[in-house]
DNA sequence: ATACTTAAGGTCAGTTAAAGTCAAACATTA
DNA sequence: TAATGTTTGACTTTAACTGACCTTAAGTAT
């Protein structure tokens, strides 16, 4: 078995056991403890815990660090689920738009909602991202909303 | 847990019990009733407790010196438009987490409008913004996102 | 008043403890 | 065998923590 999987298992372990399906763990704690290089975690969490499969990864170094993963709960809707993945690596400010009030007029995400990420898509926000990644970056961050309103 | 959550803890909770929300202390002897060097409690303040989280720290050297801690009372839109004004140019994912959990620790912002600020500003949305423009758009985004909560 | 002593808090540079990055080596698969 | 996926470790960045030394205020003796 590679390591990569026995790694992922664990992780999946420990989301399991947790009832909030959020694991906390300490890089270099589960690394040697399952006997890898630390930064080998790294590897198996942008290749197998991606916000596309439905996880997000929050982390701190220093003293004290830590690597949270979070799986987010796929019980709300599948529409939305459906639409992220629909989502492809890049968008226009039109596609955007339509995206946002789509979601927002089947109620899959609230006024408040709907009002946030349009200002996190702003061309105000964006002005500071040059041209050319622009539209990588609108389908980055839109995608990454849309999960947490799973 | 870490020293400096412990000492955090232990000054929030000396601002719950006060009605004033100010916080006396001696430094030393916080110290060594927690059980740490002293100068480790100005680093809490000076990481923990700035005036961009709505606190002042005012102290005295010399016999009976103290150190006094105070929260900031503003009403919530004007307590946002103080925090957006102090929001620079740029902003690191540190400063970025501090300040969305303390909106959301003072009731500025929901839950909901927490979760999505911290998606849009995640490491895995902000990943396609070359490194170079990404604390100009972490700023940037976030006065935007806090500006629609006023 | 003045100088000395003591009791505070402040500073800063250096150490330690994490996590992140990246490219090169290696393995697997089409 | 070419492309893709995995593994590794050296190097980087960040946050927490520490202690030696500095500054300031108050008290006290002359």
């Amino acid at each position: 078995m590679r390591m990569s999987d026995i790694i992922t298992q664990r992780i999946l372990e420990l989301l399991e056991e947790s009832d909030e399906s959020i694991a906390e763990i300490q890089r270099n704690e589960l690394a040697s403890l399952i006997g890898c290089v630390p930064s080998q975690i790294n590897y198996v969490l942008s290749s197998r815990f991606t916000p596309e499969q439905g996880y997000i990864i929050e982390s701190r170094r220093g003293g004290g660090g830590y690597v949270r993963i979070s799986r987010i709960k796929l019980n709300r809707s599948s529409a939305l689920m459906h639409i992220i993945n629909s989502i492809g690596g890049s968008l226009d400010p039109m596609e955007t738009r339509i995206i946002i009030e789509n979601c927002l007029q089947n109620k899959l995400i609230s006024e408040e909602a709907a009002r946030l990420m349009s200002a996190a898509l702003s061309n105000t926000s964006i002005c500071c991202v040059p041209q050319e990644y622009r539209e990588y970056f609108r389908a980055a961050v839109l995608k990454q909303m849309l999960l947490t309103q799973i």
